[in-house]
DNA sequence: GAGTCGTGGTG
DNA sequence: TCACCAAGACT
């Protein structure tokens, strides 16, 4: 594990500034010295860095922003304090408490990691690249943060704020994702021998609140007089990016079922694919073209003998690399239950299940729909 | 290399 | 409103 150094942790000024890099990696760590963000999973300086905990940043980090993260973090390690912790968990509470940030399948892998580093590895992390590559969940990227932020290691930790402090500083126009191998070297050639830890985490700060997606705060930044993208004015202009393809549209009816005592059907997914483990509204199955007719879709009920009610409007949903447009309609099963898959949950739990954000807004419009109107 | 895989925030 | 983007991994 690494202790951080720097001015702040009680180390005087002059060993602290010898400790210190030259050239770009120095001006950048002088930079974070100062402007650093607290942010949950982040250590103090001179604190004892937590494996644990800058995994499952990580983990949660991936493709989901720093504000979004918060409470889910706080959340996980309240819980589960420790990988030991985490590796006894069900995936079923996992799955739940995992619920609404989205990629799912981290989730599964996240488990089934922390099983793998408490049996056979004595519950610590491995602290080579090749050891972590080799855990569910973990690639490139996240082997790279784990080894430079949890074991203060020079790693190389290539995500989208690297890629675009990079392509700005060196002005790379080449477009991403052909571009990454150059954006790779670059970045990999300024990685200092000391502090690579706190580089890296630097390095994110400045893509977050500096070298910006849009409108770079470029008089701020500590490299500005190095960035050739600024010279030549095109920082905001990169990376460039190939061009992505349209998102079509799926379409679906939803059927939001109640028994007799108010309670509401859900059913759990496949383990693979979309939304993989998660609990679900049945749905016709989500295929381009029209929503399909009540009388078309009346197959795929959960229950038959069913009344059902279209309800007016729609839900919309926005996945990945697809639209998603579901109508929804409600009906009452006879009796209390019914249906072997089914399980039967009451309005109050619901927020208690593993339940994918478009599914809550499926409920809402079936539960909600007629008293707001 | 190209698809698949969620969701919320932002200009 | 809408397109883009966020501490990517896996197949």
């Amino acid at each position: 594990m690494a202790v951080r150094l720097s001015p702040k942790a009680g180390i005087k000024a002059d060993q602290a500034a010898a400790d210190q890099p030259d050239g770009l990696p120095g001006l950048l760590l002088g930079w974070y010295d100062q402007h650093r963000r607290v942010l949950p999973w982040r250590f103090a300086p001179g604190e004892v860095a937590d494996p644990y905990r800058v995994w499952l940043s990580e983990i949660m980090l991936q493709q989901t922003t720093v504000a979004t993260v918060g409470p889910y973090f706080q959340n996980f390690l309240g819980r589960w304090p420790t990988v030991k912790d985490l590796a006894a968990a069900d995936l079923d509470d996992v799955l739940r408490a995992w619920a609404g940030l989205g990629y799912y399948a981290r989730a599964r892998n996240l488990h089934k990691c922390a099983i793998v580093v408490a049996s056979q590895h004595g519950g610590r992390f491995p602290d080579t690249e090749e050891g972590l590559l080799s855990l569910p969940g973990i690639g490139a990227y996240t082997a790279a943060a784990i080894l430079a932020i949890a074991f203060d290691k020079p790693a190389t930790a290539m995500d989208g704020n690297v890629e675009r402090v990079m392509s700005r500083l060196r002005a790379v126009t080449d477009p991403l994702p052909a571009s990454k191998p150059i954006l790779r070297a670059h970045a990999a050639a300024l990685v200092p021998a000391r502090r690579p830890g706190d580089y890296t985490q630097a390095l994110f700060d400045l893509g977050a609140t500096i070298c910006a997606p849009r409108k770079p705060r470029c008089i701020l930044c500590p490299w500005t007089a190095a960035c050739e993208a600024r010279k030549q004015g095109i920082a905001e202009d990169l990376p460039a990016k190939t061009a992505k393809a349209p998102k079509p549209t799926r379409r679906a009816l939803a059927f939001v079922l109640s028994d007799v005592r108010g309670l509401v059907a859900l059913r759990r997914r496949p383990e693979k694919g979309l939304l993989g483990g998660m609990m679900e509204v049945p749905t016709t199955p989500w295929e381009a073209g029209p929503v399909p007719s009540l009388a078309t879709a009346r197959s795929h009920a959960p229950l038959p003998g069913v009344d059902w009610t279209l309800l007016p409007g729609s839900v919309r949903h926005t996945f990945t690399h697809f639209e998603f447009e579901i109508r929804v309609v409600v009906g009452r099963a006879a009796g209390a239950g019914g249906g072997a898959d089914l399980l039967w949950v009451a309005p109050d739990a619901l927020e208690a299940q593993a339940l994918p954000t478009v599914m809550i807004k499926i409920l809402r419009h079936a539960l909600y729909q007629r008293a707001d109107g």
